[in-house]
RNA sequence: GCCGAGGUAGCUCAGUGGUAGAGCAGCGGUUUCGUAAACCGCAGGUCGUGGGUUCGACCCCCAUCCUCGGCUCCA
């Protein structure tokens, strides 16, 4: 007999070897139904797996967390076989889920083209409906090398010679066997609702100089709905693409004649980011920063000292000739921000000196890697660098994270993911420098009482830091403020300050950005917002619309009135009806469009239209003035 | 950088070895209109760029630039 624990705490008796889907089934047919895999004594199993001795089972169903993940993995199974059915000579690589889907990498002598996706699926289906049996099949490590030796299966060779164990298991549906540590589905019948997404190109684990591979990702859900919601998903995903959006909003480009990777801002981009360096400015000035502005380009003798041409060379352009001399356009601030430093001996009594620059940097980055805003060649970072005291870096650090915190909630965003990137392989300064910097950091995000991770091998080659991602309107997470200690630049250019004991002593510099570069973190609010910007950040905050020709100059003096109490108004006097001009404004998700005719005009009002609302009504203008003023100065979204 | 897909009018897209198309936007006219598309007309393209094959290339081939989906990279 076995005596099984079940979740609520209740013990029952079972035969001997009775399997998890039995008792699924003796629980109730619903349980039978929707049980995907099992937990036994904390260990993911089949369901159809017999037990023996004394348990403590969970039955996972197909809405838990890991029985998506088994579905998900059963359903690349599945479609492993469909590809080995149409394309027999393909060699089988590795296939696990992921977040939201699942993979399966192969080498195909020709790579997989769209149309070959709905005739996977077709394959799929075919062997979903055989329902065949997910059977598991134990044997030693030599054995399965033999076996997959005699089925040409390279890949899995590779994997089982590096396997420790000398037990390893695989899974067979039908005639297909694949090298896995499962548990999976009982049968394939039992795989729900799939897709096939899409089929890219994969290096053979992740080697840039590996062989390339074929990869296809797919997705799979426990049900019809959730399925469809994912689609949806991934459509509204689709029409917040900052790249569309900045098209249709006219807010930047790039052009092939400029160069990839190097972004023109329209008007209307132009005043969004206005608005927000303008806020970024006020509130650095706030909060204990003085700015600064450095030039684009330094001699190579800069870039030397600063270290940059040894450990940054790949990502920094070429020299250029200036009198027989080599410039480098900036990779980053820093240097330049050590030069103004240097200019005169600083006390302690100045110290700590906190310098913000708006400063743009140029960067090389790998044809294949750019995209839209958010990696580009040219960019603008919200660089700071703060000079203290090494006994003054947990104060630092903290008020650098609150401050970070707060400029973050400013633009809209209140969820974060906040890590802290430990020595890399490639580094600079003493081991032991390196970890008094670290526990800096972790103290401080203690003190502030901020969840965080380590991230082994993350910090910058000059030093640690702190990293806060943000989570946007659809969950994304984004990478935008890092907090960098750096031990080094004031080593190499050997910075002092006075102390008080009238001894020269060696500054903590710490690096900092926030929203990381005003282009990508114009694309990301891009997307957050989905376009429709709220009033302090909205390049157009209001179109007035006049209803006919007898109202256009009624509605021009009411935009030069809101013009001089700097409210940003455009007018729509063209020759057309109003609801062409409303949905006009719509499309370019304005805040307010202002309805102006006969009616209003005669009583000083205006009919308001509302983004989101509707129609709200008339108000007299001075109403409505008040209003957008208080409005424009809320921040937060 | 690697694998794949793509680049045709301002935008979205059709076309396919034999004279380049539509809708929207633009411009002109008519209409003067009350909350998500009035009507008529006009104009707009060296089909990304450079070579090649061909009697003839938007179409086929090569190179190159740019974009997209991934991989890799990301101080």
């Amino acid at each position: 007999m076995v005596n099984i624990k079940f979740p609520d705490g209740k013990t029952i008796e079972y035969p001997d070897g009775v399997t998890p889907f039995a008792i699924a089934e003796k629980i109730s047919r619903k349980l039978a139904k929707s049980a995907v895999c099992a937990r036994v004594n904390g260990i993911l199993t089949d369901i159809t797996t017999p037990l023996s001795g004394d348990v403590e089972l969970n039955i996972l169903t197909d809405d838990t967390p890991e029985g998506l993940e088994v579905i998900r993995h059963s359903t690349s199974h599945v479609m492993a076989e469909a590809v080995k059915r149409l394309y027999p000579q393909a060699k089988l690589a590795i296939g696990p889920s992921i977040e939201d889907g699942f993979y399966y990498d192969f080498d195909v002598a020709e790579p997989f083209v769209p149309e070959d996706l709905p005739k996977i699926e077709k394959e799929m289906a075919g062997i979903i409906a055989e329902k065949k049996p997910f059977v598991r099949i134990e044997m030693e490590r030599g054995k399965a090398i033999e076996m997959m030796k005699s089925k040409d299966e390279p890949y899995k060779v590779e994997l089982l010679s590096e396997i420790k164990d000398d037990k390893i298991s695989l899974y067979k549906q039908g005639d297909f066997t694949d090298l896995c540590r499962g548990p999976h589905i009982p049968n394939t019948g039992k795989v729900p609702f799939f897709k096939i997404l899409k089929a890219t190109g994969a290096y053979w684990r992740g080697n840039e100089r590996g062989k390339m591979l074929q990869r296809i990702y797919g997705t799979a859900f426990a049900t019809k709905e959730a399925l469809a919601e994912y689609l949806n998903h991934l459509e509204e995903v689709k029409k917040r693409d900052h790249r569309r959006l900045g098209k249709d909003l006219d807010l930047f480009s790039t052009h092939e004649e400029a160069g990839a990777g190097l972004i023109f801002w329209h008007p209307r981009g132009a005043m969004i980011r206005y608005l927000a360096e303008e806020f970024w400015k006020k509130e650095h000035l706030r909060h204990g920063y003085q700015l600064l502005n450095t030039p684009h380009i330094a001699k190579d003798s800069l870039w030397k000292i600063s270290g940059h041409l040894d450990f940054y060379r790949e990502s920094m352009y070429a020299s250029m000739d200036v009198d027989g001399m080599k410039y480098h356009v900036k990779p980053m601030n820093c240097p330049g921000h050590i030069l103004v430093y240097k200019t005169k001996v600083r006390s302690y009594r100045d110290l700590p000196i906190r310098w913000a620059e708006l400063g743009t940097v140029y960067r090389y980055e790998r044809p294949g890697v750019l995209h839209g805003l958010l990696r580009v060649r040219g960019f603008t970072q919200d660089d700071a660098h703060i000079f203290c005291e090494p006994s003054k870096i947990d104060e630092e650090v903290l008020r650098t994270t609150k401050f970070a915190i707060h400029i973050l909630n400013s633009f809209g965003f209140s969820e974060f993911d906040v890590s802290i990137g430990t020595m890399p392989e490639k580094y600079i300064g003493s081991p032991d420098i390196w970890k008094k910097a670290i526990n800096a950091l972790e103290n401080a995000l203690k003190i502030i009482g901020i969840s965080y991770t380590m991230e082994e091998g993350g910090g910058a080659f000059y030093g640690p830091k702190i990293d806060i991602k943000i989570k946007d309107s659809l969950k994304r997470a984004w990478q935008c403020s890092t907090i960098q200690v750096d031990f080094n630049l004031p080593e190499r250019f050997d910075i002092v300050y006075a102390a008080a004991d009238g001894t020269l002593q060696r500054p903590i510099m710490i690096h900092r950005a926030l929203v990381g570069s005003l282009e990508r973190f114009f694309g990301i609010l891009i997307e957050h917002y989905g376009g429709a910007f709220p009033m302090w950040l909205a390049p157009v905050q209001v179109i007035i619309a006049s209803i006919s020709e007898g109202n256009v100059a009624y509605a021009e003096k009411l935009a030069e009135q809101f013009r001089s109490e700097d409210v940003r108004v455009e007018t729509d006097v063209r020759n057309e009806r109003i609801s062409l001009k409303i949905r006009d404004a719509i499309a370019e998700k304005v805040p307010y469009i202002l309805i102006v005719g006969e009616r209003e005009e005669q009583n000083n009002m205006v009919s308001v239209r509302e983004r989101n609302k509707g129609d709200t009504g008339q108000v007299p203008v001075q109403d409505f003035l008040k209003k957008i003023r208080e409005e424009s100065i809320f921040r937060k979204g």
